[in-house]
DNA sequence: TATGAATGAGCGTTCATTCAT
DNA sequence: AATGAATGAACGCTCATTCAT
């Protein structure tokens, strides 16, 4: 737990040049981006960056790493999907859900551009890591919607991995409208059409 | 209509040439493809390739014009938003664009893998126009949807905007799991529950 | 001297691309010049040059061919500097000379540029011609002057080597002066400077 | 004034791109030199040349800056054509003059060589500003001569301009014939031809 | 430990030249 | 004979990475 000085200097530096790098990326896409511009954005001369990364290649996956976790800590908190046991709570859980990844993903759409807009095309192996991110999304929202039917709130006969697929899909939209207009309001009117699409469907009755 | 011999040989060359580097780019992604890449792929000379395109971002903006020309070709078909004035007829048409769709996207998945990972990544520029032709599928998606609530056949309170995002993201989602996994039984399955959901929402009654 | 019509065809047309060549390479630069802008400025396709002339560096000789010979040729007509045997013939013979000089280098600033400006900087071997081309002026020049002090018409101890070498730089700044200002007025009066420099010298007396 | 070691290499190694740049430009030509030949005259990789250069054209720029800061230097040190207000001075001024050009032109026939006949042929931009700093020293020997009038050195009824661009020009022959033949005892035999053609003139009396 | 000067692999692009039609 | 499509050598330039200071 206790670091000395220089090491504590040494871990603020590494988690600003994360930061960094996060920003290059995004705003110049990662092709573009040069170890000097993240160094520049820093002060610090781009010999440093290489005392605390490998390479280039290094740096992106600590940024993509570090946004992946951070998804996942918000989705996994309290919100384990058999943490809860009544419609009421389940009910509670998705809006807690949605809320959360709306602060993450919308809050800062900067988060949703590197993930979906500039990650694929670093190179294949992230290209591939990205869909398997996904595919580990699907997963755990079809492990939300199993318990949604054991619970009898959702329909019997859901599909649940094509369900999940959908329901997944949807933030993805909605996180790629965030990327293009990250106005707060139009964000919180399309999370409320998604919640209805998802639970009303589109039909009228 | 008519071209002489050397016409049609150049403009079958320029074909293969975007096909090839179609190929190349979903591959191995657009900055790990060299133009060498391209035309060893074809067996040509990569000066070749400069008597058919201006440069190496000439050719991926051809190939990306290809994709979504095909991918909008196949949406206006017979399936302006107009075009239909009954409820049998608009089922109708949303299965056959969700089947058309399905033929590009699904039984090509260098399609998607092209247009939602490779092609964002290739300069702002090109992340700016993916997300621009984003906005344009919303758009039409929501004149399909305006048209449903007109005819009486979807709810009259729908969020016509959010929802058609909502679908455009169901539908991007089923895109990015036919590209980790194209399976054809596994893309139908998906395509169904995407419309159950769509429908009747996943709420149990 | 009869050629068939095909033989003052090609004749013709080696002419032509000559002359083209001569003008793009002034225009852009021997280097700037590729042999499709010469071949694009006849509206010959770019393959039919090599009929005529070996290659690039084949057709710049022959430009700079025409011009020297156009050039040894105004000096040369009735000018041989033991054409003359008294001084009225030689003083005419002087004037003859200048004003063929005028003609030819003034009244087409083309041909100085090519020749002074162009040509050194094609390859070291082309820069050896012209320093060649400038000794020889230098040698027929020392012959006209010779000439003129064995006719007792110029200074006995005239430096003969020297002086040739300082009059036709003089001749060189005309048609540098030319290059930058075609105008005919003022190269006129600038030939008339360097007749009375020749002569009279420019100190008072 | 004072430079850190670093700054002191740096600034060293800079002019040495910069000579090495102006030898193989004279040695093989402007067009002929590549960006590894120069590196390759120094020993060092092609890449450090980027370091101290923005690109090709940007080196010959400053190897041309550095010769006609160089030349200017020569003429302008005490040499301004008020400085002197006698007959002697305007002499020993001229004298002086002619000395120094000849220091720098005629002891170093690379400069002439780079200015005359390689600068010329880089591009037509190039090309131009060698015709202006041909302007531009007509200018300044125009100045010289006025001056001369003015102290009643000179003949009263002198073409200024077209006198200037005389003696200019069997400068420019005079370097031109240093060039093709370095020998140092011939130049100083034409340097005598040319200032006897300039006061007195060829014509036998 | 921090720096930035040095490096060279690698790539995009040009264009003189060839040759099948 | 004329054409222009094809070719690839050649070169300018970039930038991730190394390492001496």
């Amino acid at each position: 737990m206790t670091m000395s000085l220089a090491e504590r200097r040494k871990a603020e530096l590494r988690r600003e040049i994360i930061d960094a790098a996060f920003t290059c990326f995004v705003e110049n896409g990662y092709h573009a981006t040069g170890i000097a511009d993240i160094a520049a954005r820093l002060g610090i001369g781009h010999g440093t960056f290489y005392r605390y990364f490998e390479n280039k290649r290094d740096i992106v996956e600590h940024v993509i790493n570090d946004l992946v976790a951070k998804i996942l800590e918000t989705l996994a908190a309290d919100n384990a999907p058999e943490a809860v046991s009544t419609l009421e709570a389940y009910r509670d859980q998705s809006q807690r859900i949605g809320e959360a990844l709306g602060r993450i993903l919308l809050e800062d759409p900067r988060i949703p551009r590197m993930i979906i807009l500039e990650a694929p095309g670093i190179d294949t192996a992230m290209g591939q890591r990205i869909l398997e991110f996904n595919e580990m999304a699907a997963g755990l929202t079809a492990d939300y919607l199993r318990h949604g039917v054991e619970l009898g709130y959702l329909r019997a006969d859901l599909d649940i991995d094509g369900t999940a697929r959908a329901i997944n899909g949807m933030i993805l939209g909605s996180a790629l409208a965030a990327v293009h207009n990250p106005d707060p309001a139009d964000q919180r009117r399309l999370s409320a059409a998604l919640r209805r699409v998802m639970y009303d469907g589109i039909a009228a009755r």
